[in-house]
RNA sequence: AAUGCAAACUGUUCUAUCGCUCCGAUGUAAAAUUGGAGAGGAAAGUCCGGGCAACGUAGAGCAUCUCGCUUCCUAACGGGAAGGGGUUUAGGAUUGAAAACCUGAGCCACGGAAAGUGCCACAGAGAAUAUACCGCCACAAUUUACGUUGGGGUAAGGGUGAAAACGUGAGGUAAGAGCUCACGAGCUUUGUUAGCGAUAGCAAGGUUGGUAAACCCCGGGAGUUGAAAGACCAAAUAGGCUAACGUCCCGAUAGUUAUCGGGAUAAAGGGCUGCUCGUCCGAUGUUAGUGGGUAGGUCGUUAGAGGUAAGCGGCAACGCUUACAGUAGAUUAAUGAUAGAAGCCUUGUUAAAGGAUACAGAACCCGGCUUAUAGGUUUGCAUUUUUU
């Protein structure tokens, strides 16, 4: 099923700074994409934090309709697309989505980058492992 | 009826699939299943006022900031209601025409310029102890005369300006001038009548540029900070403190390793040297307890100066009484995504086609103010057209 629980959402302060001070990014438009893998006990491979700046979104409402677009986006690909291609290291992937766009796209425009986000995310984790 | 402006209210609904946050139930617990609830009129700006919390605080004054017609409402306010005054404007009535008058609407940062200081651009002769450019007036000198010159008087007339020392008329005068008088306008003091009061009417006296969103004066108010407030629980690691054991030193007793007492817990001690300095080595431990405190978590935190309805009181803001319902609570931050249908707008006889769906997202909670707002409804005003 494609839910999205608690534990796959990146809180902790701790793991914040660790994933901005270490992490390796990329961009793929409107995303910019930072990682790190991270020893910590968890249930899921993965949390997520999704960003968008204020300073591009000065208003509440556009803010969040873009992070939920981002999340639905995220939630309905993550199992196929991302769970099940990881390595199986025992290691936890701690990943920073911020949106970069100029503008607001349409959910189905959003739903095609993300798939072509995770692939790179996927040629990258094994460039970094090799 | 249409259009425009202003104000008030409203500001999409249903179904399917996949999800999110909180609460209840089943479940040892986790997982899972199931039931329920889940953004706004401005949640916004953070501009005022409170509640709440911490800290501070005898009282008074100064400084700073802020408010400023009256009465009332309110927990409080810079908010609101009712009124007073001013000002602009429309209509009515009056009139030869206006003003005064009556009615309606809009606007007002509406204490003091008669406490003091300052400022009043440009233009203009002169902008505040007034001023003499043109003009007017008498006098003196000169000239046959017209006139010219001189030092004076004069603010009625011209001209400048946003504003020229209150306006009109008469007297007065060489010409003039509130210089005097009558009528009128504004301000102000006192008395009196009406009103809780701001004020209004009348009488008498005084007075006559504006500017306080210039300084200033008068009166009222303000302790500071702000939920990242504050209260509590508290892992691991490191360090602090205490106790016991250990270790070391000193003393006493027995007499060569034991006991007792005191102290230290990093010094004593040892090497390089004969000594001093310097430098190096070495032990600095174990266990238990304990206060602070970090990550993290709980509370604060959503039943409230609350909402809806009815009755009563009040011109109204609002107050009182009774009844009813139970109504978001996240914390890298839920309230969503996709598809379809209905509704809305435009075109069209219909069938149908096309389009739009605003402003905007709770963060401790209230009362206001301000600003944004597609479409719809209602009310008021203005304009145009049609009918009677």
């Amino acid at each position: 099923m494609n839910r999205f629980y608690k534990e796959e959402r990146l809180c902790s302060k701790k793991l914040l700074d660790l994933l901005f001070k270490k992490g390796s990014s990329f961009l793929l438009y409107p995303y910019r994409a930072t990682f790190v893998f991270e020893a910590h006990p968890s249930k899921f491979p993965a949390q997520i934090v999704i960003n968008v700046a204020k300073k591009r979104y000065k208003h509440a409402h556009d803010r969040n309709l873009i992070k939920r677009r981002t999340r639905e986006a995220y939630r309905l690909q993550k199992h196929t697309a991302l769970y099940e291609l990881l390595p199986n290291n025992n290691q936890l992937l701690l990943l920073s989505l911020q949106y970069v766009g100029k503008e607001i796209y349409p959910y189905t425009f959003l739903e095609k980058r993300m798939a072509q986000l995770f692939k790179k995310l996927l040629v990258q984790i094994s460039n970094e492992g090799n």
